[in-house]
DNA sequence: CTGAAAGCGCTTACAG
DNA sequence: CTGAAAGCGCTTACAG
């Protein structure tokens, strides 16, 4: 029998006989034959890897269990495809290099890019590189260069100060995201959408990161500049939890004199007490649809921006 | 020049004159050109990529901040080696199946094995493949076929109970780990080195998962049995942290009434109140370590099996 | 349906 | 030091 025929039988069996297709399968079961995957690879010019790259400061990996969720759901959406996630950071520069590199090796087939920001270079190399690439979140100033998946950040934000102002808080400021980021920017012109013209300078102060110590200074500026103020919406869950520190130091109580909404849904949410009123993104299937994505793209389909939907879900801290 | 020549150059530059060497480096800058990674493992039987293999359900890789820890000190570690790591969960039967095709097929040089239980078929398997293989802790029933990186559990162990013991405590108890992995024996077996025959069946209880979970549950049982305790070890802190929320709901004051003592120092160590006496585990060392033994052992080298000290961490929890 | 053969893009003895 | 050539282990038109 010969080379070709087997590797006819291991790529779906088609044009071989019914005979054929037996007696290979039975060798194999008994040999535990697998394929060489670097040959395969040079052959079909496919590597079957996909790279997962996290452009970031490591200690985000650490602390926001948004990536976790993230991670997992393509992990999982990718090897019920066979296709195998490879880990990259890319929080430094030479980290950066490197992952360039490591894709104009056509070590994969594809790259999802998670947690982009404004001017980040390696997004605009990606989109140059002609590979396949799904970002997380529209990445600001490639948004037509690059597909991406995102929640509804902006009407999420929305409903968020609806309720807000709907429990009868007069003086609703904001905490919000870091603004070279789509998250940030789009949570934010949430608020002004709601606000209008009643949102004052003072009642914003965007957080230096996405982290609890970030969201703990920004809430203690806001408080300096608005002392009266009786609500507030922080643009992600963990950094809420960060504020909830900061009130509590300064003698707040949470909901009694400040209602505090959240974002995310993630698991600090109902870590911290009280337990955060928030709005949930559905972080696990924008990693199954980012993996659809590029996969799709990979394939040489076509493909629109996905944006999911968001929904507020009320806990005990408004 | 020849193909064989830019090869020599992009493989450390022996044997080649300082003149073809220039003119290769000057090609390659200029246009960019990245050796194709399939064809060069298949022609050097190296694919310069590693698996990153977690036998656990995969709630832990959301819950548990130690496997972030691993997770990211080893992706540094290897992508300093430019060596690139694939994430490969193995909770359920059948990613454990794709795992097993995955390495046969040759896709990787080795295997960073994480969380292995008594009996994981995995390990066996890996170790008789013959493919190098290190785990994270010592791989019950397997602790001389399989290279591994360890903390010193026992060790630790013992100093937490003889801090308990030193604060005046008369009943200390423990909440143990699953007695199917390395961490959960060796932390009790710390245990009893130092309690001896003073500890009592109903002293012990072990957890039924290292989660907050399973040690909230574990410890309601433990107060049933022992209502007079005064101090518990409890094997994580994550762990502790459930531990925590039992004692509290039971009105029991921490230190006052109960001293808790965790195991990791990890990032749950801190955020929960009272912040915990942990005992220290150098997880970024261990996941250096791992690395570095694999990569020796991918390069034909001996290698012996790692054991690294802990350290107690005294906090307000005892 | 099947086999022989070319080709995927490298590395590495081998001669020189 | 360098080039020509074999070989790594597959896939896939191409004939038949």
């Amino acid at each position: 029998m010969s080379r070709g025929t087997v590797s006819r039988v291991l790529n779906g069996g088609r044009y071989v006989s019914t005979a054929a297709l037996a007696a290979v399968e039975r060798a194999v079961a008994a040999t535990g034959y697998v394929a060489n995957s670097s040959a395969r690879s040079l052959a079909t010019r496919r590597s079957g890897a996909v790279a997962f790259v996290l452009t970031e400061p490591q200690e985000r990996l650490f602390e926001d269990p948004n990536f976790h969720v993230l991670l997992r759901s393509c992990t999982q959406a990718l090897a019920e495809r066979d296709v195998v996630l490879m880990l990259m950071l890319a929080g430094t520069p030479a980290e950066h290099e490197r992952v360039l590199r490591f894709v104009r090796g056509q070590h994969v087939d594809g790259m999802l890019l998670v947690s982009t920001h404004l001017g980040d270079p390696l997004v605009a190399e990606a989109s140059r590189s002609g590979l396949p690439v799904v970002a997380s979140g529209r990445p600001l100033g490639h948004e037509h260069d690059v597909r991406s998946v995102a929640a509804d950040d902006r009407g999420g934000a929305r409903a968020m100060v609806e309720h807000l102002l709907g429990r009868g808080r007069r003086r609703v400021t904001t905490v919000a995201g870091p603004q070279d980021t789509s998250g940030g920017v789009e949570r934010l012109a949430g608020y002004f959408d709601v606000l209008g013209r009643r949102a004052r300078a003072v009642d914003v102060v965007a957080a230096d990161g996405w982290t609890h110590d970030a969201g703990e200074r920004a809430m203690a500026r806001l408080l300096e500049q608005v002392p009266d103020l009786d609500a507030v919406f922080v643009a992600s869950d963990l950094m809420a939890s960060g504020a909830l520190a900061t009130l509590r130091r300064a003698g707040r109580t949470v909901p009694g004199d400040v209602a505090v909404g959240g974002f995310d849904d993630s698991r600090v949410a109902v870590q911290v007490e009280p337990a955060l009123t928030t709005v949930r993104q559905p972080l696990e299937e924008v990693g199954r649809r980012m993996v659809e994505l590029l996969l799709a793209q990979v394939a040489g389909e076509e493909g629109e921006p996905v944006v999911l939907p968001t929904e507020l879900v009320v806990r005990s801290s408004t």
